[in-house]
DNA sequence: GCAAGGTC
């Protein structure tokens, strides 16, 4: 429980929680019952003003939301089965949903999607007229109104629906028009690519001739060829370039981004907004859109890029020429990025598809609430009752929470494991001076005794032999590997270079930057068509290393690839460069290397090898007497022979949930054994103790009892858990990797020695609740449920807002549930975590109970009265300190003081825990917040300033004084105005003997003389200038005084032979981190107020 | 300080 709802009393608690007023019970309304929950509502019994007018200002975004009537009525119409069948579908395990899940808003069954694509392919082609996929959707919406109605009835809520791409219609009809530009007429049309990259191949399929201009997004320039919607035009000036992924990303606005004043549950209502990921990218747009005639979108032809090519339109449109813009834009689909399918997409453009991009935006939409509320909601909670969490922040996501959902079902999974013995029969047999153990038929069993009775039987047999009954030699074929998608390249990273997927983006992605590799981020495993498969060859034919190789490979091999999916999104990872064996350093070598050494593998000739299967039987056991003896020879090596590891090509150890451990593995060099050769066999037992016998005459064999345990399975590798995303569609080849860094980096999962993923009690403990409370959220099906919500916007059969609306709904009851319920998992977190109450040092004195505050290291650091359960959270970014005996003089606070030092040089000031969580407007602007309160309105692109700056200074990171300049601590200690600085001067708590003033706001220190003894603040002021008079006491014979004296009283600034003995320095940090806010500015002109004559000093 | 998705 934080602070609010534990002084109830004091009318300090508002269990409602909601409103602007920061810190009215920080976080409070996440306690038990989430808002209204016991000593909300009842507590503001005389509470002062502001909280009236929170109530007012936030009230209407309260939600009316019925959880009885609405979850089963909308369970229903997102066709989300209830509680039994998922059940059900928990226990089949995910491999069939898996399957049935899409990957990525509609990748993912290669299948499904190809069959997609030439859906679309066709539509852009028949463009003009509707297609009949279009019509067929336009029917099945007609027959939904049924279901609209009964949503609307549902639907109390306040009707607070984002406009989130006002400049176009949702529902554009896919049409072409074809504006008449007519002979003469010169036109301009603007391409957009979703990367540099692109861009540049596309200028280059287009046109031999064309001038770029330098830049991060580079714009290609050229005239020809005619523009295919308008071919009557004279001359056309073709003018490519790109953006960098999405231009734009979804967030709350301003007054949402509270975590203390913001109930999680109102997250859910809560409008959203569009903010540029980028400045310079929408500014790049508007000026290459400027005056352009036609625009051509060539974004990824998948959902993100339609979304991406809206982004794009919503900034360029109303720059283009004309009126009716929309008119002049079309959508190149293109399968893959070469001269000859880049021009086939250039004469059949379409018109993009607005329902592809809604669905876009309902995922997004989706994300956002469910991933933020949850997040914020556990981590306020389990941070207000545990002090030893290991993370700052417990966060939830529809992804990251199933991939820790893996990790932790293997674990379980391993604990749960009871190893049992069982037994082998345990033939082995001689030959040339080497025993070779044969692999029994009969398989294990767990009842020893049967095995010693088999045994029994043999040697109480009249001939107890093993006979060879059948020899079988077969050629086998080891394929080659498969071209290299992200999704592989991750995996053979992680077991062949044991370099984690995060970093082997990374390395990736700088050797696609530098021009090493193609682009890692695909999912296609099949060169396409165009790809030449010997140009990329002959660049490696001079290395040192698999020149030679190469060369043989040209000349002598056929060099084709097998298997894989062409996803038409980029090729297979190759190399496109070749880099001498010492060019590279590091993992950026290793990497290239093992992509060099797979492609060349990938084209090479499958390895050849002999088999060889060797049946034996003791005839006294029948059916269960026959043994297999496995061999194999290399014929020819084939790709082995270029192929670094060859075990990361297995996919067998990774699809296999637990290994076959009795399997005898396959022996090389199996010396020759012959139909009819006979064994005399002697008991294991007695053989081991006689070695002479066995060496006599003859072919001889042992026959023993061999015991084993059942083990356990181990836990997910990198590898393995890659495989279960990718099968569980969760994540995109492009986000795999940061899921998994993700769940490292919040300590819920731990990476140890061979690259296992072992959750930690954090993990552990947050899985398991969920399965508690609500086993969907932590289950793949969570993923699953938001894209099949999404697939049926993209495909026009369900309107976005509904769908939207309903989605939201589910989640929302569903987050009410994991409130209401959250006793469950704490029960958990009470046996795994260390209680507030039960650690932490007594610090400082609550002004109210006169208890002790303890102080909880955290993260995140914070005071906590295990007698009224009451956190206060600490600003970060600064070291708090004890100060004993002085109490805070705000009325009706008093509570026992603290200190927060800051910076280098440190600047100390006063801290009390409580004005720092309840700061009331009066005193000023609060620290941390700026003025980013009133960022909503100002432009997109400073407002993305001001964000990224705060996410670097949040509210709780403060890196200066931090209280408001007019808290009456603050006021006390004040000396004057900083001359140079939004704030004031204040005396540095350390007091003596190194007097010094600070400024609350910038890393600004005034040493003040070695000689000074005392230094009061007089409550009094300089008559003349209005400043604050001080009293200074010189230590006796240092006195600088010209009368003798030592005592002196001035105003700081005034007194310039005073002055002349201040040592004035200036940090660094906080300027910097102003960026271009010009406070600096501003401040100079207060400086001349406040200083007379030559107070700043270096 | 919170999600996931593009990408630099």
């Amino acid at each position: 429980m934080t602070e609010g709802r534990g002084n109830e009393a004091r009318g300090r608690g508002r269990g409602g929680g909601r409103g602007r007023g920061r810190g009215r019970g920080r976080g409070g309304r996440t306690g038990r019952g989430g808002r209204g929950g016991r000593g909300g509502r009842g507590a503001k019994k005389q509470n002062e003003p502001q909280q009236q007018q929170e109530e007012k200002t936030l009230n209407a975004s309260a939600a009316v939301f019925d959880p009885n009537q609405g979850v089963t009525q909308q369970m229903e119409q997102l066709e989300i089965k209830p509680k039994k069948h998922e059940k059900k579908n928990e226990k089949k395990g995910n491999e069939k949903q898996g399957k049935k899940s899409q990957k990525k808003d509609g990748k993912g069954d290669s299948k499904k999607k190809q069959n997609e694509k030439k859906q679309k392919n066709e539509k852009a082609k028949d463009a003009p007229t509707a297609s009949k996929k279009e019509k067929d959707s336009k029917k099945k919406k007609d027959q939904q109104p049924k279901n609209k109605k009964e949503t609307s009835k549902n639907d109390k809520k306040p009707k607070q629906q984002p406009k989130l791409v006002p400049s176009i219609p949702p529902n554009q009809p896919q049409t072409t028009n074809r504006p008449d530009y007519k002979k003469g007429e010169k036109i301009t049309v603007l391409h957009i690519a979703e990367k540099p990259s692109i861009a540049e191949s596309i200028a280059r399929g287009l046109s031999r001739d064309f001038h770029s201009n330098r830049g991060i997004m580079p714009i290609h320039e050229f005239t020809n060829p005619d523009f295919p919607k308008a071919p009557m035009a004279s001359k056309c000036i073709h003018r490519v370039t790109s953006v960098a992924g999405h231009v734009f990303s979804v967030d709350f606005p301003q007054q949402y981004q509270s975590w203390d004043s913001v109930d999680p549950l109102d997250l859910f209502q809560a409008p959203i907004k569009k903010t540029a990921c980028k400045g310079s990218v929408v500014k790049h747009l508007k000026d290459a859109a400027k005056g352009v005639n036609f625009i051509v979108l060539w974004l990824d032809c998948d959902r993100e890029g339609e979304n991406i090519a809206f982004e794009c339109l919503d900034v360029c449109m109303d720059r283009m020429e004309g009126s009716n813009p929309y008119d002049r834009v079309y959508r190149a689909y293109f399968s893959a990025i070469n001269p000859s399918d880049i021009k086939k997409a250039y004469d059949s453009l379409g018109k993009p598809d607005k329902n592809q991009s809604l669905a876009v935006d309902a995922r997004q939409e989706l994300d956002l609430k469910v991933g933020v509320a949850f997040s914020r909601f556990q981590t306020r909670y389990f941070q207000g009752r545990y002090g030893d969490l290991d993370s700052a922040v417990l966060s939830y996501g529809p992804c990251q929470t199933p991939t820790l959902g893996f990790c932790v079902k293997r674990h379980i999974d391993i604990e749960t494991f009871k190893p049992e013995p069982y037994w082998l029969l345990d033939l082995g047999l001689y030959k040339r001076g080497r025993v070779f153990k044969a692999q029994s038929n009969a398989g294990r069993s767990f009842n020893q005794q049967k095995i010693h009775k088999l045994i029994k039987t043999v040697f109480e047999s009249e001939t107890p032999v093993a006979k060879v009954t059948n020899v079988v030699s077969k050629e086998k074929k080891q394929g080659r590997p498969v071209p290299l998608n992200t999704v592989n390249l991750l995996k053979a990273c992680s077991k062949a270079l044991g370099i984690g997927p995060h970093q082997a983006m990374k390395v990736a992605e700088s050797l696609y930057l530098s021009g090493y590799l193609s682009y890692p981020r695909t999912e296609s495993s099949a060169y396409p068509k165009s790809f030449d498969i010997k140009g990329a060859l002959r660049m490696q034919s001079s290395d040192t290393r698999w020149g030679s190789y190469v060369r043989d490979l040209i000349e002598n091999g056929n060099c084709k690839s097998r298997g894989g999916v062409d996803m038409g999104d980029h090729p297979p990872i190759t190399p496109c460069r070749a880099a001498g064996q010492y060019e590279l350093h590091g993992d950026m070598a290793r990497v290239y290397e093992l992509v060099t050494r797979h492609f060349i593998a990938s084209v090479s000739s499958d390895a050849l090898w002999n088999n060889t299967r060797v049946t034996v039987a003791i005839e006294s056991l029948g059916e269960k007497g026959t043994f297999t003896l496995r061999g194999k020879q290399m014929k020819k090596p084939g790709f082995l022979a270029v192929l670094l590891h060859k075990e990361y090509g297995d996919e067998a150890d990774e699809n296999a949930e637990y290994t076959v451990e009795d399997e005898v593995d396959e022996v090389e060099n199996l010396p020759e054994f012959n139909v009819g050769e006979i064994f005399s066999l002697t008991n294991a037992k007695e053989a081991s103790q006689s070695k002479v016998a066995v060496q006599a005459a003859g072919l001889r064999g042992t026959l023993g009892i061999k015991e084993k345990m059942t083990t356990a399975p181990k836990h997910l590798s990198e590898a393995e858990l890659i495989n279960l995303m990718e099968k569980n569609g969760i994540g995109t080849d492009a986000s795999i990797a940061t899921h998994i860094e993700n769940i490292i980096k919040r300590n819920y999962v731990e990476l140890v020695t061979g690259r296992k993923l072992v959750p930690s009690k954090l993990g552990l403990v947050l899985a398991q609740g969920y399965h508690l409370i609500d086993s969907s959220l932590v289950l793949p099906k969570v993923r699953a449920d938001i894209e099949n919500e999404c697939n049926k916007v993209a495909k026009g059969l369900a309107d976005k807002d509904t769908v939207l609306r309903n989605a939201i709904d589910v989640f929302k009851s569903k987050f009410e549930n994991f409130v209401k319920d959250i006793t469950k998992m704490d029960v958990l977190f009470g046996s795994s975590f260390a209680k507030l109450q039960d650690i932490g040092k007594p610090f400082t004195r609550c002004g109210f109970s006169r208890r002790y505050l303890t102080y909880i290291t955290g993260p995140p650091a914070r005071l906590y009265n295990k007698y009224t359960e009451t956190v206060y959270p600490l600003p970060m970014g600064g070291v708090v300190r004890e100060w004993s005996g002085r109490n805070c003089p705000v009325e009706g606070c008093n509570f026992e003081l603290c200190t927060y030092a800051v910076g280098n040089p440190e600047r100390t000031f006063p801290l009390c825990p409580r004005c720092y969580n309840n700061p009331i407007p009066e005193w000023g602007p609060i620290p941390g917040e700026d003025k980013a309160a009133a960022a909503d309105d100002v432009d997109r692109e400073d407002e993305n300033k001001e964000r990224q700056a705060r996410s670097m200074g949040g509210r709780q990171f403060i890196l200066e004084c931090p209280h408001p300049d007019g808290h009456p601590l603050i006021e006390e200690l004040t000396v004057a105005e900083d001359p140079d600085g939004d704030g004031v001067l204040t005396l540095d708590t350390h007091f003596g003997p190194k007097w010094r003033l600070v400024s609350t706001r910038d890393p600004t220190v005034y040493y003040l003389p070695k000689s000074i003894d005392k230094l009061t603040i007089l409550d009094k002021k300089d008559e003349e200038t209005d400043q604050r008079l001080i009293r200074i006491e010189y230590k006796a014979g240092e006195s600088p005084l010209e009368d003798g004296g030592t005592k002196q009283t001035l105003a700081f600034f005034q007194d310039e032979k005073f002055m002349d003995t201040v040592r004035t320095y200036r940090g660094q940090e906080r300027a910097a981190r102003k960026g271009g806010r010009g406070g600096r500015g501003r401040g100079r002109g207060k400086g001349g107020r406040g200083r007379g004559g030559r107070g700043r000093r270096r």
